[in-house]
DNA sequence: TGCTAACCGGGGCGAGCGTTCCGTATCGTT
DNA sequence: AACGATACGGAACGCTCGCCCCGGTTAGCA
């Protein structure tokens, strides 16, 4: 099963399409055609199919860097001495890229086996750095990773698409006091 | 400018295609083929056409029922006693819709002309409803009307596509309590 | 009941897009 | 330098879907 080296040019248009994918992806989503893709890399459609049986695998292949790193991130900021400042850097982080990354949602999405894996890989990571959130008191104890998840979405969602500069952290401000916990002394908590 | 009134057989298939419509998209969103729209109504496209000069005007006159019917409740529920509690019920009504409602977010995002002025009637109305809630102290005052429509999107999102049927409750808190305002890290809401 | 205008159905056209195919160009090796 | 393997480009195919058209039907009125 060892796969001979890839010629050289053909290693470099592989480069190109990716790259071009990860931009085109970005800016208009899923949605964007195969042939602007390949135009973009300077390459034509048959080329893209030689190195991607089909139009989802190579979005798989660029979502699986964005939700592996999202992961990454998570696992890092997880080993940090403040959690709640951990917990609060990584949806800094998440809010940032919402604005610039169009296509993250169809990438939390995804149902193919490796970005399957990947983004529970991703949860397991959540999991520690919000319960520790927890555990310090920074985050409401009734929030599931799950609901972190959905969270997640819906903030992205909520950014998505504004032109007002300063959505991005006030969304934020909202949905991070929400986690924090009721306000109201006269509201018993959730749980 | 008057029109003659649609001969029967024309106003109840008119009828059967709005009804059909409403379920489609409700369904499947903005995505459902026509031809789908119009075999669930028992009808041939052409009927279609012949009372709806396009497809996204048929998706139109859908969405703007669902806008009218939020910014009139909207506007019902700012003139109640208890600000905050109306607000509140607002919301619970709108996550109460998400989960049902796949084309609402389209129909938010709508851009003709009809439903932008039905967009900016209902934040005119969001715009008291928040304003009142802000004054009785039910919300924090930094919040902005843009900044509540957004918002809202994100919520729809959040609930949207799951078969957690608490999740639309608990993301609603989470919510909720981040726009009642920051809770004191010095005085834990638990125990 | 019979006439006419309005309306219906569904086959069909054209555009967009994912995917494939094949003649040609390029690489790497002998 | 020459040859075989590999990769390239882009024209073409098929499918989906929005939209139009025309032969047949039905409603409303005298």
């Amino acid at each position: 099963m060892t796969e001979r080296p890839l010629r050289a040019d053909a290693r470099r248009n592989r480069d190109k399409v990716l790259a071009a994918a990860r931009e085109a992806f970005a800016e208009s989503g899923f949605g964007v055609p195969l042939d602007d893709i390949a135009a973009r890399a300077g390459v034509g459609p048959g080329t893209v199919y030689r190195h991607f049986p089909t139009k989802e695998a190579l979005f798989e292949a660029v979502s699986l860097v964005r939700v592996r790193d999202l992961a990454a991130d998570a696992r890092a900021r997880a080993a940090s001495d403040d959690p709640g400042a951990a917990f609060d850097g990584f949806l800094e982080r998440l809010a940032g890229e919402a604005t610039a990354k169009r296509d993250i949602p169809d990438a939390l999405d995804g149902v193919g086996a490796a970005t399957v894996a990947a983004r529970t890989d991703m949860q397991d990571a959540l999991d520690v750095l919000l319960r520790r959130a927890q555990e310090a008191g920074a985050v409401r104890p009734d929030v599931r990773v799950t609901d972190l998840f959905a969270l997640m979405k819906g903030l992205i969602h909520a950014i998505r698409g504004s032109d007002d500069p300063g959505l991005a952290g006030r969304m934020l401000a909202v949905v991070r006091d929400g986690l924090r916990g009721p306000n109201d002394p006269g509201d018993p908590p959730f749980d």
